[in-house]
DNA sequence: CCACTCCTGCGT
DNA sequence: ACGCAGGAGTGG
């Protein structure tokens, strides 16, 4: 469910609540996540520790404790909030960690594509985030843009499939790419190597304005999306063409298409995004 | 690039 | 009953 903003919301809302929190407590449940069963002693091994800070690139979060950390990837219906102990346990939940406020943090994942990961040490995150590319809001930067430009410019994949690689962008997921596709009107079936440089720029421009966006209005609520505080987002209000198939383009009034690509729905205006002659 | 996998839940 | 879902990985 989530990307790169619904993420960031994640640690912005967890991060006040957390820092300074001494972790007194942890249940795990039995299952696997990601095909993996939960790590329970490492995450035993957290016991004792206080928060330092909340990190995130792309959909990558982790919670910083002393010395060591927690990773967690939400997947696709991960949540992780700040609950009172008395409230009622939902389905589906894999975590609970007492805090040494009263308060609970809690992971919850129905469909279990998420992943709770504790890592040793600096050297510890910094392996785990190794094949990471630059948080899609490093698209501020001039050296940043160049840089995926030259690995835009360069490949012949299609432009849905390179800003989909979190090794080349990360934080992008399927509804924020074809949200800047549409602003910067390009097909998503075009190729890196079929741009001209002030395309790609507007593109990767796109991408930073949407990405910003969507984090202004704290992520985009489907169904299983929340905050740390079990809030949903606001963005799905201002959603271009992402699930609008049969509306109207918000550009031109052509109705929005649906078309399976890498095996996904891609949302896209063929009038506003035509597509490419040949490759 | 494709097909298929890990899972549960929801809408048609 | 079936298709589809914000992700990510594998094998072909």
């Amino acid at each position: 469910m989530p990307e790169g903003p619904e993420v960031e919301t994640v640690r912005r809302t967890l991060e006040p609540h957390l820092v300074g929190r001494r972790f007194e407590a942890v249940w795990t449940s039995r299952l696997k996540l990601r095909n993996a069963p939960i790590p329970k002693r490492g995450l035993q091994g957290l016991v004792g520790r206080r928060v330092r800070g909340l990190g995130r690139r792309g959909k990558q979060l982790w919670i910083e404790l002393d010395d060591d950390g927690l990773l967690v990837r939400l997947g696709m219906t991960g949540q992780l909030t700040v609950e009172e102990p008395a409230a009622a346990r939902q389905a589906h939940t894999h975590l609970v960690v007492d805090l040494d406020d009263g308060q609970q943090l809690r992971y919850r994942d129905p469909r279990r594509f998420g992943d709770l990961r504790p890592y040793a040490g600096a050297a510890g995150l910094e392996e785990a985030l190794a094949d990471l590319g630059p948080d899609a809001s490093e698209l501020s930067r001039p050296d940043v843009v160049e840089r995926v430009w030259q690995a835009l410019s360069r490949t012949d994949r299609a432009l849905k499939d390179v800003l989909l690689d979190q090794r080349v962008i990360a934080g992008l997921g399927n509804i924020y790419v074809c949200e800047a596709l549409h602003l910067a009107r390009l097909s998503p079936f075009r190729r890196g190597t079929q741009l001209k440089r002030a395309q790609g720029l507007a593109l990767l421009d796109a991408c930073l304005h949407v990405y910003d966006e969507a984090v202004r209005h704290r992520g985009t609520t489907f169904s299983d999306f929340v905050d740390g505080y079990g809030r949903e987002g606001g963005h799905q209000q201002h959603l271009r063409v992402f699930q609008r198939e049969g509306e109207p383009c918000p550009e031109c009034g052509r109705l929005v298409r649906r078309e399976v690509q890498s095996g996904r729905s891609t949302f896209f205006c063929a009038k506003c995004q035509p597509r490419p002659r040949a490759r």
